[in-house]
DNA sequence: ATTGCCATGTTCGCTAGCGTACATACAAGG
DNA sequence: CCTTGTATGTACGCTAGCGAACATGGCAAT
């Protein structure tokens, strides 16, 4: 029923002012983003970028040996294809659908065109942009000091501030391909979750019970990166 | 002897064209960098950009705990304040003179004046901060999947790469804190790269024997930044 | 109802790196 | 020359997570 897209699904569309929205919205389209979906592979050249709205997207990176580790995360509170402002066209990284769901697609050169205008829309990109740095460089000290334990709690915290609902659709399996462990190393966290009273699930369905302990339980990555995001993406841009 | 900085030594700066490079002269000051010097503390605003030339800085977080990891280097091939011209003004980490040596540094304003102006000296330092992207991640991947004797070895070219000459001072007390493992850790390592003659070393000095065989031994993190930043800052660049 | 697949659970031996404690040894200054 | 601090080496038990192999059990298609 949605014909023009509704960009208060998406809180960087949501904060572009009107005079640069009416510009964008021609271009944009929505669409359907299916779980393993590859928008983007490593090193090659993006023509399009997405602002997810209920999909989440994995920046992942795939090593030579074919183990993987995920970067960073988009959801709906921002956008895949940071390179394509930055400069780069290009990064040695994937971009996969973790989530399915939706979200919008515009083609590289017109927001590389509204990006060089230098005007609010550059500005909200580039502070997202800096968000995303943050998450990374975290991921980097939580891969190096915290245990598979906080990091998965990170990881259910990460993708459940983007969808709606406590419940995500996800295998033991994708969620250790994307923390870059075993998948047995998965299920057993998972199983002392369960056992605490946290979550619960079964065949690829889990449910988060008690987000409180959740966050009690997790790593301080979990609260940096989100209080950067907030702090560089307030609310109320999205006014 | 130097009054005029000499911008060749930042390659950065050796790439702003003429135009540019006659407003930002006058602001640019030429300052030593001392070992384990902070310049900038996690979280504060940043009242300076700074273009390390001689001197290495190592953007490090540090835990609520006291440890710590690095999260990326930066050398005479970039610079230290990207989070001023992404609009955050201040990033969760920290950054600390590695090595001691020389730089320039600029007040903020000045920076970010020019970068507004969405010319070249934008898009020069939005590809450098991709570059540094791409670094940060590739961090988090090592992290993750490498030993600590591969990423003892990224750790030497990455600095190698920003030094002249084959030599660091440099303790393994420092680099432990850098690589975020323990002291005792990168002795044993260090032993073993010694014993197979790609180093040598002694009390805080550690001379490169073989470089080949350390881009050898070493994981494939190095060559994927180290090609990465090679594209996004081509030498032509410093022309 | 049967079959087969796929998600999850379980086990076992193994290794890297940790934490701790202590030993050596070089270098600089009294 | 001797002391003291700092850099490096060594040892030991411990734990998290790995790799591999296999067990269980639900769901779906026929």
């Amino acid at each position: 029923m949605v014909l023009a897209p509704d960009r208060k699904q998406n809180h960087l569309l949501a904060a572009v002012p009107s005079a640069e929205w009416k510009r964008l919205l021609p271009h944009l389209e929505a669409v359907d983003l299916a779980l393993g979906q590859v928008l983007y592979e490593s090193g090659s050249t993006m023509t399009h970028m997405y602002f997810p709205s209920t999909a989440i997207i994995s920046l992942l990176y795939v090593m030579e040996n074919g183990s993987s580790a995920e970067i960073a995360v988009a959801g709906n509170e921002g956008l895949v294809g940071v390179s394509l402002f930055m400069g780069g066209e290009s990064t040695p990284s994937r971009a996969v659908v973790q989530s399915a769901g939706r979200g919008f697609k515009i083609e590289a050169q017109i927001m590389k065109n509204e990006f060089n205008k230098a005007g609010p829309v550059m500005h909200l990109l580039l502070r997202y942009t800096q968000a995303l740095i943050t998450q990374m460089a975290q991921t980097a000290v939580c891969n190096r000091h915290h245990s598979l334990d906080q990091q998965l709690c990170r990881w259910l915290l990460l993708s459940l501030d983007r969808l709606q609902g406590n419940e995500l659709k996800m295998t033991q399996e994708l969620i250790s391909s994307m923390l870059g462990v075993r998948r047995e190393g998965v299920t057993e966290a998972a199983l002392q979750l369960q056992a605490a009273g946290l979550i619960t699930y079964a065949r690829g369905r889990i449910t988060v019970l008690d987000r409180p302990k959740l966050e009690q339980r997790t790593c301080e990555c979990y609260a940096v990166v989100k209080k950067e995001y907030d702090r560089l993406l307030p609310e109320k841009l999205a006014t």
